[in-house]
Formats: C-alpha cells, structure tokens, sequence
RNA sequence: UGCCCGAUGGUGUAAUUGGCAACACGUCUGACUCUGGAUCAGAAGAGUUCAGGUUCGACCCCUGAUCGGGCAACCA
C-alpha cells in the first residue's frame, strides 16, 4: 500500500484514534468482512497544502495500517474550474509524499453515465423532479436555517414529463441556469441540504476529461456518496462542514441501493496553522496577486512550497502523525512543522561552511599567500558519512552578527580582546578592527596560535565560543533566500472585519546574493539539503546554475543566544 | 431564533467497554559540547467549561446551561 509503515512495535502501542476505534469496531462486527478501502478525493482545482497532507496521510496512513486500499479520486464534477494543471500538480506530490494509490487514479467524471442513469431512476421513483424556476427564486424558496421553505410550483410534475425535460437538458436543448433537477425529499426539513437540493446543472462548458460530451453536470452531493460505492469505499473520510451532508449522502445511497455493503461517511477537523491561510482561495489570491511567485513559492502552505523550501516527505508524515485526527476545531503552532523538519534535517542533511552576511577577517600573523586544508565532519549525528578538508588561509569570512565592538559578557563570540575557535580551524585572538566613517566594522584583525590547531595541535585550550568561517580566495558566491513567516497575524484569515492581506509581513523573503560558502557548494543540484552550520538548514534552489548556487533557508536552528538577546531587549 | 458538531496543561492528542489524567511540541533548570544546534537529566504547568444527577467511585453515563464551530452556491 504505502512504503511508509510505522513500526510495529510503535504502532501497536499508540492509542487509536477515533477513526481506527470505528474500523475496528466494524472488523469487530465483521461489518465490511474486515476489508478497509479509503480514498484521497480532491477537487482539481488548485494545488495541495499542507491540509491535504492531512488527510492524504489519514486516508493512505489508515488503509494501510489495516492492511487495506486508497483511491486517488479526482472529484471533477465542475468543468469551469477544474484543470488538467492541477491533477498533475496533485499527482505529483501524492507521489511525493510517499503513498501510491490503488491502480490507476479514478474520476468522478468516468461515472457520469451510471449517475445519470441512477438520476433517470430516480425521476421515475418520483424521488427528483425538473424545476424551471431561476436560480435565485429556488434560492429563495428554500428558506433559512431557522425558517422553512417552500415547494417549487414544478415539484409535482409527472414522471412523463420530468423524463422528457432531463432528457433534454442532458442533450443540451436549454442554456445554462435555465433548469435543474432535484431531490425530492423535504422543503422543511431542519437541514438545509434535505431542502430539495439541486441534483443537476445545465453547463455548456468544456470539461478536461469528457469534453463537451455533457450539458449537464452532477452536484458533489449526488455523486460523491455514489462514487464512493461504485469503488467499494468503506470509510469515506471528509471534513467537519460535510457533516451536515451526511444526511444527503445517505439518503442517495437508500433510494438507490439494496445491498448490504454501505459506505460510511466519516467526518474529523482539518488543520489549521497559525501565522498561515489555508484556504485555496485565498492562496490563488496570494498567486494571482504575484505576492508570492506561484503556487511553489517556499512561502506557501503549498505542498509544492514546502518541497522547494526543502521540507522532506518523512518530516510532513510525521507532522501528520504528530498532530493526530479528532472533531474539535485545531490551531497547531507552525513551530510543530518546523520541529519536524529540524528533526529529520538534523540526522541526514550534511554539515557545510557557509557565512550569510560575511564580515572580512584577517589573521596578521598568518602566512600571507599560504593555504592550508583542514578537515570536518560532514555530519556528527551520522558518523558512517565521514569527512571532508576545506581551504584554511589568512583572510576568511565570518559572520556579521558573530563579532561586536563592545560585546555583552555573555556574547560567547568574537569582540576586541576576546578569544575564539575557528571551527576545526585554530583558535584566534581580536586584536583589532577597521570601521568606516559610519561606524560599521569593514575588517576585524586577529592573531592565531599555530599550536591549537583542531585535534592535532599540542594546545587545545577551552574558549567559550566556536565561529563557523569560509576561506575567502576559495569562497563562492551564493544566493541566499531567507524565508519568514507570511503573515505576521496568528490567525490572518480570522478577523471579520480585516482580509487577511493586511495581515502581510512585508520582510517574508529576504535575497542576499552575495553569501560566500565553502568550495563544493558550487557543484549541487537543485534538492540538496544541507546543514550551513550554526545558522540554519538550506536547500539548493532550482534556480541553481553551475558555479551559482541559489539556496532557500528551509528553518533556522534554535537560537539560544537570540531568544536570550531577544528577552534582555525586553 | 432552527438543526448538526465540539469542549482535557500554552498548543495538539490520549486515558480500550467508569478506578483520582498520559504523551508530544513549547517553556524553565542543569550537564555535556570545536554548531549557544543535537544529546542527556530534571522541573513547572490541567484536576478535564459550568451546575446538578446516577454510582462505592465520573474526563468517561444522564439532564440543563455556557462557550466555540458548521449549515441558507446551479462550489467542493
């Protein structure tokens, strides 16, 4: 099913949620002769977000814990908004995530026929009825949530003559809007669903599998329960505001089925993140405003934005994991993603020198000329990936914000006087600095001791702090883009009065192009992952050209001496 | 002024057919460290929205209230 199991041992200890308390309960009763079949049903119209992952790691995840089935099922009943773009785009990254589907995707589309069909039977139940009237009169009919409606004048026409209008609507005889089939169940019901609602639309519009084979189209609530049992769907897993649905999901399938075997709908919460709109709507907007670039941007919630970002499949899955699945209203805080990110990038993501916002230093008594290789690990959580050698020489890069002119007691870094290691280089002393008429330092001057040199040298005396640094005859240029959260509001989409646009941080992207980093960052591919040691977890960009690395700051490493900085400041 | 759903530390999720609330993230200590990362050790933090009821015993069952969310597309 999927290549992602948990652990047995894992897996067989953790509580059930509510989902699996209920399939265990039918395994219990023999309800479904023990087989589990979910399915992933996206509308496509737009990319996948981290929402999706969700449920695309609920629906795969519980199938597969059960030794059960997922369909991949779009659920294209709209032609006017659902493009071939997105079902590729949504393909792509259920692939990427880990899971594979049953067979080949399935299409609400490919079930127009039979609905249609079950549509005619229906009319000569006397269960659906043509109505005639305009949009807004049926809508008005219908009541409100605490008034009742009111029948359509059309509701009692004869079979005969209901037969003949579907016909010609399905043959395209009447321009849109101009007619619709309905249920007919009640106008008084408590549930505004069970109001009559409209079974069919007439639209004379392209549709991306079935041409212009169709006029009329069938509602999410007509084929969606239906869909689910020409596939065999056990467990229909949706979101909380289709709870209100089931009603109409069950009456479908009791006016039109015999049979033992039942989909069950099965509603729990989505996710919501803070500092993050999660709705597509709002994230077209934020594409089609060009306030981010595309749907990819390592900015949005998007599973494609997270990809470029350099999130990896494993760290959403475990996020998805993390979080759990019940039915009351959620806000997980975004530091959950980013731990799980950390989490996974700490053990795999190698370990390189790179300075973001390079501050020149020269060691004086240092060989003027000489170059000399010193070794690091590539990563310490996993020993088996060895190490490398790096060019040492006299003048080097470090970063800004690791040298200050009157450092604070507790700035374990570099200042006039102070002492310092040179990360598997050798220990240096400030003895000075070069400022401009502005005050801003251009060069910090420093001596070093030959003998404390990393491992090898006879003193290795203990300093308080230890600099990352780039050798600055070998450095290369790289682009650097630095991510912030979107929106500086925690919740942008939930104020009644204020679109969640004036909620923008207007410093969520950073470009620094002039970063230097070590030699054989010059050479990778667009994906790598790395650790630039002490500052953050980086992804090389697609934008990567040979020799001109571009990389994204995926999430930046718990900064003890920020927060405390941060709190003093306060 | 209707119907449906929900309510457990700061956040999220548990408590398996009622036995005095667990785990993760976060927070705070301390240890260790050639990443102020990681790791390790420890701590604080809820008495389960409220009020009744059933029971020897209630987060769990019942009643009522409060608060929060959803529902009036020819969207999904």
């Amino acid at each position: 099913m999927t290549n992602h199991t948990e652990e047995p041992l894992e897996s067989e200890k953790k509580a059930l949620n509510f989902i699996e308390t209920i399939i265990e309960e039918d395994n219990l009763s023999g309800k479904h002769s023990g087989r589990v079949h979910t399915r992933f049903p996206p509308e496509p119209n737009g990319y996948l977000h981290i929402g999706h992952a969700k449920s695309i790691c609920l629906n795969f995840g519980t199938a597969a814990k059960y030794g059960g089935k997922c369909n991949l099922r779009f659920d294209d009943t709209n032609p006017e908004k659902e493009e071939t773009e997105y079902v590729d785009s949504i393909m792509e990254d259920v692939r990427w995530l880990g899971f594979q589907w049953d067979k080949e995707p399935y299409y609400a589309s490919d079930y127009f026929q039979q609905l249609y069909d079950w549509a005619v039977l229906l009319i000569q139940k006397g269960l659906a009825y043509v109505d005639d009237q305009p949009q807004e009169e049926i809508s008005r009919q219908r009541g409100t949530p605490t008034r009742p409606g009111i029948e359509s004048p059309y509701r009692s026409r004869s079979v005969e003559e209901n037969l003949d209008l579907f016909t010609r609507m399905k043959n395209g005889e009447f321009p849109n809007g101009s007619r619709v089939l309905r249920a007919r169940i009640d106008m008084t019901s408590p549930n505004m669903h069970m109001r009559d609602p409209v079974m069919y639309r007439i639209l004379h519009a392209e549709h991306h599998r079935t041409g212009d084979t169709w006029k009329i189209y069938p509602m999410y609530d007509y084929a969606h329960g239906q869909s689910d049992y020409f596939e065999g769907i056990t467990h229909s897993l949706c979101t909380l505001e289709f709870e209100v649905h089931r009603p109409l999901y069950d009456w479908f399938l009791d006016q039109l089925i015999d049979t033992a075997y039942r989909p069950r709908q099965i509603e729990f919460a989505r996710l919501n993140l803070s500092y993050t709109v999660m709705s597509k709507r709002k994230l077209l907007e934020l594409v089609r405003s060009k306030i981010v670039n595309g749907w990819d941007d390592p900015r949005m919630p998007t599973i494609a934005g997270l990809r470029r970002r350099g999130y990896t499949p494993a760290s959403i899955r475990a996020f998805a994991d993390r979080i759990g699945v019940a039915k009351r209203d959620n806000v997980i805080d975004v530091g959950l993603l980013e731990f799980s990110i950390r989490e996974d990038l700490n053990k795999t993501a190698p370990r390189v020198m790179a300075v973001v916002d390079p501050l020149k230093l020269v060691i004086t008594n240092y060989p003027e000329g000489q170059i000399e290789e010193v070794e690091l690990v590539n990563n310490p959580e996993e020993p088996e990936s060895g190490s490398r050698t790096i060019p040492f020489g006299r003048e080097i890069y470090i970063e800004r914000e690791d040298f200050m002119v009157d450092p604070p007691a507790k700035f374990f870094r570099l200042g006039p006087g102070r002492e310092v290691r040179l990360k598997g280089a050798y220990v240096v002393r400030c003895e000075s600095f070069e400022a401009d008429k502005n005050g801003v330092v251009q060069k910090v001057l420093c001596t070093y001791d030959p003998e404390t040199k990393s491992g090898s040298g006879p003193k290795q005396p203990k300093v308080k702090g230890t600099l990352h640094w780039v050798e600055a005859s070998t450095a290369v240029t790289a682009e650097v883009r630095l991510y912030d959260r979107l929106f500086m509001d925690e919740d942008p989409a939930g104020h009644k009065d204020q679109d969640a646009l004036e909620f923008l941080n207007p410093d969520s992207l950073k470009v620094v192009s002039n970063c230097m980093a070590e030699p054989m960052l010059a050479h990778v591919q667009a994906g790598d992952k790395f650790q630039f040691q002490r500052i953050g977890y980086f992804c090389a960009d697609p934008d990567t050209r040979p020799g001109k690395p571009v990389f994204n700051k995926t999430v930046g490493l718990k900064d003890a001496w920020a927060k405390m900085a941060q709190k003093d400041g306060q």
